[in-house]
DNA sequence: AGTGAAACGACCGTAGA
DNA sequence: TCTACGGTCGTTTCACT
């Protein structure tokens, strides 16, 4: 770390992340499962290095590969945001909120809401039941549903444009 | 598709998916690249069956495998919720509205607001400009924005709990 | 749909610049 | 942090069930 030759780092001192490892992640939510030779030979790197840059990068957080599914042909058909108003610690509302297993997304916002949460249920009667539990937590003062009709976008490659 | 002997099918007649490809979804929910060896040995089955129960259900689009990344440490700073209420085709509306790049999650909805969409920008001046950009489509009435202070809960592993 | 086997290619550790 | 290389393991194709 304390001294550099002639090839850059992966992530500089602040953070950030250079142009050949976004390459590699374009490459990556292209296909999570292209081979590190292809993507060597798409970036202009070795099978090796390509391999230590993907390690560095799901190693940090900055990246990770797995399987994304769709909740409908699954056989959940009811998804829901919810905007909840709260009261005293919001992080540890939301943390409570986010408990719940039919939770898959909640948040701290600025706003006329406090908390967003999103909830994917299997019909009607468990997305009643985990409405009804998440008002019943401490702290939570309302709660608004807007339920899901049609999801028209729906994207994961972000920061590489 | 017309006989089956012994074996099942990766997904039933009303689009139905079998505990077995729900258990090779969990594993590439756990680690995308898992080999499809290793996922044969958890599931009790062999490679080259994974391999086409996987390629099934990526080709009907059950299940992606990508990389997704954390956009604060690629440098996108600011995200927010969009709230918006729109007039006349609300598909047409939330279409142009996914249409813009900063857009990544964009949704019709039942409740105070018509659509929702969530937005990643680099800095207040882009989230700026996005939000006049989005106020100017036709047919959208109003935005209110839900800007992210802490993100408590992202999860992608559904429908297989 | 699934199995098994053989050829091929990818992956991983190590060494060296 | 990169390239190079060899051993190991995964993937792919094919014939068969």
């Amino acid at each position: 770390m304390s001294t550099q030759h002639s090839h850059g780092s992966v992530s500089a001192a602040n953070g950030a992340i250079d142009d050949v490892s976004k390459a590699i992640i374009v490459q990556l939510q292209e296909d999570g499962r292209r081979s590190y030779a292809a993507i060597g030979k798409a970036v202009g790197l070795s099978e090796a290095a390509v391999r230590q840059r993907v390690q560095k990068l799901t190693d940090s957080g900055v990246m990770q590969i797995v399987a994304v599914t769709d909740p409908l042909q699954l056989g959940f058909s009811r998804q829901a945001m919810l905007g909840i108003k709260a009261e005293d610690d919001l992080v540890a509302v939301a943390d409570r909120i986010a408990g719940l297993d039919q939770v898959d997304y909640c948040l701290v916002t600025a706003g006329s809401f406090d908390i967003l949460a999103e909830v994917i249920c299997e019909n009607d009667h468990d997305l009643l039941r985990i409405m009804t539990e998440i008002r019943g937590i401490e702290g939570v003062l309302s709660t608004e549903t807007f339920m899901y009709l049609s999801l028209r976008k729906q994207e994961y490659n972000w920061g590489t444009r």
